[in-house]
DNA sequence: GATGAATGAGGATTCATTCAT
DNA sequence: CATGAATGAATCCTCATTCAT
């Protein structure tokens, strides 16, 4: 508890210049993000963030030394910090994997993919090889996070009985690839889409997750999946 | 010398000159495709693409007004044809809709997506939304054929009985999903890849082309995949 | 709670708060002084200074209206009585010419070379340009009394019949050259020594003042010492 | 022989840019010199260098990629760049080993003592702790080469029997001591200079040469040079 | 008095674009 | 046509200085 909070009558509002000092650095990562996201990282001037934070070009390094660390901490703000929470919410889950996966990615979704921070991931796909240690970053504290999040979602499908024994990495990748999908769809312009229709991504998500399941279960599996060149099968 | 400065009979290869002058403006979009592709819009510098093209910088400037004139051109200029026969080879496919679905992918694989092609698809979620004429017209030639093939595909399995009566759009995104991650994987760094591990893309579409075509195929479903919502199925 | 806040009897130290009050400016003073000498004008923020000194930045522009105006501070407070008993000392001197010149420059070193003192001899050395004021100064209470007291046991060594009869002005300066090149290479990174060897400074001096006495004595002069321009003589 | 003197007629002044060109090196460093002297490294403004030499800003960074880089190159041009010659020159040397020192002592003020270069001493000894890499450079260039011309010509000395078997360092050192005051005379106001009195280089170096070479003979030697501490000797 | 948050002028460096040759 | 020297607007970042608390 802060001092101001202790020596002041309750209720009291703290001093101006205190309680700007407090949320300073949650402007500024508004801003940024909304920034980045907007224009990417190499185009966000840092002027820009400050003035839309309402503060001067230096107030910005008084928080942040530099515009990748700017970057960083948005980052962990709006993602990152996710996956505990995340993790610990699958330790308990007691339905069938299947439901796990649909569950997983619905959350994702919410949390993630439908706000702002969704474009972070945009940012990264279009930037990412121009900045290294941004790329290093962001791999370390979203991509191998959520890579594992998924795996262990398949994973124990497999180790259930409900999945089939699949290459799991691959498995993997399937699934991200859905939601990078979307995320492209939402911040790309939706330039994948077909006559500009909006993807409602409930119902895509629903749907994925139904293939995938489906995909992956035991079952009687149609045969010849893997055998054959099928382009000598089924090409005159 | 060359032969060509000395016989220069109609039909003959015009002298270097007049060659390299009429060459000029193909290696310059050749050259700015590259380097857009590698490093994106901001990122690349006009002299570099002169350099890579082996003239000098002034020289860009004589074909191409701007930087953004340049890169207009270069993705115009690479978007023409890219469905050619496709749809023709489709018409005789005469196996399962599985097996067509995992022809396909392959196909497009090996036609387009490990080709410089490719680059121009990446270039396109990058950098797609600040050029809205030019994301417009991808929309057009590349984007609705391409969606509208697989559909086809899809649609074959359904009618066939060989695939379940899903909504074949979303499925479709979903084929799509892949692929697109499959560029990315190849142009972005492979960022969204586990470990820096590279995506061997064979497999990679062998394993997805299986799990889509066991997700769509009928057979024992695993019940309950769209019922209730699993955060209060599953989580206690 | 400390004594001194206790009891506070005439003549007892003062109540910490008001102590710290007083000691202030000497207390930057002291960091500034350090700061200045490590890395000259420029290069010292006056936050640094500030944090060396245990207080906040504003504090710094409380006592010291601008970094010059703590600059010239600095500088002047650390001049004042460079040169106390030195004269009298030499008054008394029985031994040669020689030994009192060596005698001299040692001495010079432990009670000013080798002790924080000789930092303002570098910062005037350094920046002095910069303030003409200053210089005068430390030109009037350093630097002549300084050029005085060599001048007198050099003169002392002509009037007894041990050294020649040189330009006693340039003699002088050249044993100002060797106490100077000293300070130098304790606070210039010794940028002026081969191959970053620290130098000795006592087997230094020895060497300096070994040389300068038998350079200064009498006995068998090598003839020609200032003869001829040494171009015609030695070059072929 | 450049092109352009080949294809016109002799006595045709190149085109104006061509010459430009060629010239701009040279007038950048001029500029550079006078201004890093003048107002030492950190003040020296990329955009003041330009402006004396009559360019915009960004050409004096077409032709040094950096700051560093410009002042790296003002040292080359102004003082290592003599060193060749100097060698080679005193390879030749024919006269007694002091007349070489004074020689040398002469020369190096001739070429670069009393020009601006030697301003570029100054500036190291005030601000070379600042700039490691450039100190690194100037200890490569200058003063190694420096120390050993002047090792060269002492160990000459003892060698033939002119000098006695001092410790040469030491005794480098003391001939750089007398050279870097000189300097200091120059650059640093003649703060170290009584009365303002403005030191005649010439003189001043003849008679540290003489006393240098003296001190440095055999000869009787004045006894007790480095026997006892002359403080119990000497004083009462 | 002390603090430290905020400011904004200033400086190094980059790069699209122009234009004399 | 082609060149590449020259430009200067734009951008990141620093730091002396101010001032509300």
């Amino acid at each position: 508890m802060p001092l101001s909070q202790i020596c002041c009558e309750p209720g009291a509002t703290p001093p101006k210049r205190a309680r700007r000092k407090q949320a300073r650095p949650g402007e500024l990562l508004d801003a940024a993000l909304d920034l980045f996201v907007e224009k990417g990282f190499a185009a966000t001037r840092m002027e820009e963030v400050a003035e839309r934070a309402g503060v001067s070009k230096g107030t910005v390094f008084l928080y942040f030394p530099s515009k990748e660390d700017l970057f960083k901490a948005v980052v962990r703000h709006n993602i990152s910090g996710q996956f505990p929470q995340w993790n610990a919410e699958f330790e308990s889950f007691q339905g069938s994997s299947a439901d796990m996966l649909r569950y997983c990615m619905q959350t994702w979704w919410d949390r993630v993919g439908a706000t702002k921070a969704s474009g972070i991931s945009k940012l990264m796909i279009s930037e990412g090889r121009n900045f290294p240690e941004i790329a290093a970053f962001y791999q370390l504290e979203v991509v191998t996070p959520g890579h594992k999040l998924i795996q262990r979602v398949l994973q124990r499908g497999i180790d259930q009985g409900e999945f089939r024994a699949v290459d799991v990495n691959q498995a993997v990748y399937g699934v991200i690839a859905s939601m990078v999908f979307l995320i492209l769809s939402k911040h790309s312009i939706g330039m994948c889409l077909k006559d500009d229709m909006t993807l409602d991504p409930h119902a895509y998500i629903a749907c994925q997750a139904a293939i995938f399941a489906r995909g992956l279960s035991l079952g009687t599996s149609p045969e010849g999946q893997y055998a054959g060149t099928p382009s000598q099968a089924g090409l005159q």
